[in-house]
DNA sequence: CTCATTTCTTACGTTTTAGTAAGTACCTAA
DNA sequence: TTAGGTACTTACTAAAACGTAAGAAATGAG
């Protein structure tokens, strides 16, 4: 449960506000959203496909997170009204935009996490 | 205090280790880190300078936020011997190299925001 | 009727992050 | 001797994030 007036909201809602960094590191902060994301930059994939290529996350975390991503306009969610049920995940274009930025955070992480590796043998 | 053991735990560091954009985000992932490597981009800074300027920051935070991105390897503290004291914080090299991630994540952070705002007068 | 399949939902507990409020250590200047 | 400035610490609490385990609806196949 939320508490509106807590200073810890506050500052949160004040800085997405604020800040486009801050504004995009709530978005894709969760622990297996970048993950989500990435299966998804080719297409359209089914829920089932993405719990079993996605190693160690529970069906209540995958559900939880794709809500999210749901709610903050980055994927949808296609029902095929069909039995067993079907359903489908899909980027928006705010998802797929998301590309370039994904990119150079998995650039700049690859290389310190490279450079750390390394000076911890000198 | 940090459980080794825990699923939790577990699953963070495998993504850690497997996902520069994981890695990534458990870097900058503070609350108040992006705004502090902002503050330093162009520069040595001094502790009270980023605690005047950074608005809503309490010194507690400031402080933890600080010194996880001093082990980071994200920046360094410079202690100059004196009364009162002085302390500055400067940037390593690794840290300055993510400009060009930050201003990626600040475009679609901002453009996103823009649109959504948007779509909620429609 | 019972089973299988798919896509979740519910109840509950643990771990991590963020925050408040107060205190500390140092030396100087008055 | 007392007040003041800088840069923190410490003890405590609240809230959010993450995880486990089990259940549930829908329906066709056997």
């Amino acid at each position: 449960m939320r508490k509106e007036s807590s200073t810890n909201n506050i500052n949160e809602k004040r800085l997405r506000e604020m800040c486009g960094t801050s504004y995009a590191l709530s978005i894709i902060g969760g622990r297996w959203k970048p993950t989500i994301i990435c299966r998804l930059m080719d297409g359209k994939v089914r829920y089932s496909e993405l719990r079993d290529s996605i190693a160690g996350v529970s069906e209540r975390m995958l559900v939880q997170q794709l809500r999210e991503l749901e709610k903050d306009g980055i994927l949808i969610r296609i029902v095929h009204p069909q039995v067993p049920p079907k359903v489908e995940y899909e980027l928006t274009e705010d998802g797929l935009c998301m590309q370039p930025m994904l990119t150079k955070m998995s650039e700049w992480g690859n290389n310190h996490k490279a450079k750390y590796q390394k000076e911890e043998l000198v």
